[in-house]
DNA sequence: GCTAAACTGGATGTCTGTGTCCGATTTAGC
DNA sequence: GCTAAATCGGACACAGACATCCAGTTTAGC
């Protein structure tokens, strides 16, 4: 009845989160699928996919034949973890009753207003998180290294 | 690469807390399963699985044969949202670096630190939410009732 | 104790998220 | 322009969440 490892963030957010945070640890460095994908331990095919909605967005920049890579594709003071979310595996607030109960419609009951304000301060926390932010972190654990 | 209609949350925790809030607001009557199926919109085979679950926990407490059926396990001012959802489809709290990088075990780096802080937040929401303020809630909208 | 109402548990089916594979396409460097 | 490095896009494979079905068990009422 419930999933793996990190629950209510799908495996496909938290390896956009990966890549994105380590191409913002050398901004301006391209970097092939096959180097993300061991720096990230993703499994290469997958963030092949991964990495081609990201650049669909715009968030990552795409060159393409030899030499080519990604690099990340909005600077990373400008880039929050919610254009992440949003962009591989959308938060999607809870704005009519999933019922579909005409009285509810615009005004949610306490059950759903609950549930969406919990939602509500996910998006706040990750609206406020920027790359900039995860990078200068007083954490000595540096993101995705083994320092 | 999404889900369909309230990501975050699956479907089975929306299908357990409409059960157990429908069984809230009549918290001394027995309910059969496809009367909860009815009043809450939920498919009955599936349901039934559901409360099988809750069950197991003594959220709910079963009566079985003729003129059996569902009553709430616990006194409303003691069940909170976070009980069911624990029940049904846990929040896993991020304790251990998902890459498994040693330096991380005990320390988070800042990105899944920060997704923490998110579950976190969601927890906190849920567990001051009993049943009780659920249907006591000064909204016009009863829950599941199309008022 | 018979019968019918109701839950139990296992088997099965379906769809979507995750993951793989490969031929086609782009492009730097010779 | 040839070649090799690299992404692109579609087809395929697998697992788990969601959903259904049914034979078995429990129990109230006659």
């Amino acid at each position: 009845m419930a999933s793996k490892i990190v629950v209510m963030f799908s495996q496909t957010v938290e390896y956009a989160l990966r890549a994105i945070v380590h191409l913002a640890r050398e901004p301006n460095a391209l970097q092939t699928t096959a180097q993300i994908a061991t720096a990230t331990q993703v499994p290469g095919p997958y963030l092949s996919k991964v990495l081609q909605t990201l650049s669909r967005e715009g968030l990552v920049t795409v060159r393409r034949g030899v030499g080519g890579g990604y690099l990340l594709g909005k600077s990373p003071e400008r880039l929050t973890i919610y254009d992440v979310v949003q962009c591989v595996d959308p938060i999607r607030r809870i704005h009519t009753c999933p019922l579909e109960l005409s009285s509810h419609r615009k005004r949610l009951c306490s059950l759903h207003k609950k549930m969406d304000i919990a939602l509500e301060g996910i998006e706040t926390v990750f609206r406020n998180t920027t790359l900039t932010e995860l990078m200068n972190s007083p954490n000595p654990s540096l993101p995705l290294c083994n320092t």
